[in-house]
DNA sequence: CCGTAAGCGGACCGCGGTCCAGTTTTGTTC
DNA sequence: GAACAAAACTGGACCGCGGTCCGCTTACGG
């Protein structure tokens, strides 16, 4: 089963970009196909990604001022904002290699994260992949963080959302799916990770482990049963 | 079984207060007892609040500038930080007395949500009851969430977590209870609510439902079982 | 009454974000 | 391939807000 998934790299109320994969069986937001910049434009992008890059190895997530960004870049302050829209555009921009990564692996990847598998056993493995994806690089997930209001409309946190539905549905057919599913991915929040270990110490296996049991728990395949 | 939490109202990195209710048995933060106000800081303090809520009552969250308050409440800009730490300090300042609230209910309150009722019975009714306390006022819930880093720290939250550990470990002795109890709350985040209601356009009856199942469905209780 | 710690307030700073006049690119027409 | 018009892009001046700082004032205990 597939489905065609945009994710994000630039405007303002994340005007989603590039399918994924073949065959579109559902959009996430709204928007025309990408806008093709123009030769210059997209010029500038490149510098200020690579220069975003560059910045965050030197002084931290915390250096990356967008006026530092446009100066590192040769280029000017509008541009940089226009270009993604804002900070947290910009910071996304830089995780969306990542992102799309993730998603080609459980949309198209070996099982038992890919399709081939029995959905439980894709369910089971999907938190860890996450898990560990997002431990690496948290700080720069945690900065990345968008205001409450418009964290779940990222379009890979849709693509995430969707995806864990449609295992649901198939494990737990009479259950809320997409409160289930929600409820699930909160458990892998970015910022949620982040106080689990950084601040309670928990190792990242404890919180992987967590995941499996949680999802037997969940759909019924009860642990210790 | 009773355990009393420190509440914010005030300063910078969560510094606490009064602990709600008798039997000290679990501190949650670090600090002194209540700091205790000089007069004319505490007569500065009931004003900014009183001016705080003013403001939102007149131009909504968003209307809530430092300087604004500083200005409604006839104090200097300084004050406002001293008293608050930040903006999002003197935003939970705002909430406290509803924490509390919260907090009295399932801690002394009447069954089912405070004690005298069977854990299991309890946990159900503690979904519901976070659930419509946030539902009202949520925009200033989401405006008073801090920096992703300190989501968890607040004394307020540190509460809910103890508590539903405390009667998950009643329920599923053998489970990881502190990720769970994480996961549970994670469902009932006001950023969640906010989306759920208001973009996704679900009635809050069904996440009070999609809780109690969820509840079930974690602790075994099983739902449709 | 006095010493001192606590509190005060407003000038100051840096950053995110906006705006718009000017420039560059691109596609079109002869 | 030259000229041209519309569209897209650029950059830096500008704004407002959150947050800091520090010299002055004020409350309070002795």
């Amino acid at each position: 089963m597939l489905y065609a998934v945009f994710m994000s790299s630039a405007l303002p109320p994340f005007p989603p970009q590039k399918p994924l994969d073949v065959s579109p069986l559902l959009e996430v937001g709204t928007a025309p196909g990408e806008p093709c910049l123009r030769a210059d434009a997209a010029r500038n992008r490149a510098r200020l990604l690579d220069a975003a890059a560059r910045l965050i190895a030197e002084h931290g997530v915390a250096g990356v001022t967008m006026e530092a960004v446009a100066a590192a870049a040769q280029v000017g302050k509008g541009t940089v904002f226009r270009r993604f829209g804002d900070r947290t555009g910009l910071l996304m921009a830089l995780l969306d290699h990542s992102d799309r990564q993730l998603q080609a692996d459980f949309l198209g990847g070996p099982p038992p994260l890919g399709p081939g598998a029995p959905p439980l056993e894709r369910l089971r493995a999907f938190g860890p992949a996450v898990l560990y994806r997002s431990a690496e690089r948290l700080d720069l997930q945690l900065a990345a963080q968008p205001e409450p209001t418009r964290r779940f409309s990222h379009p890979a946190v849709q693509a995430l959302r969707i995806h864990v539905v449609m295992l649901l549905r198939q494990i737990v057919p009479h259950a809320d799916c997409e409160l289930l599913a929600q409820t699930l991915l909160a458990s892998l929040d970015p910022a949620l990770i982040h106080y689990h270990t950084r601040q309670r110490g928990m190792p990242l296996e404890r919180l992987a482990t967590g995941w499996i049991d949680l999802v037997d728990r969940v759909t019924g395949a009860g642990p210790h049963r």
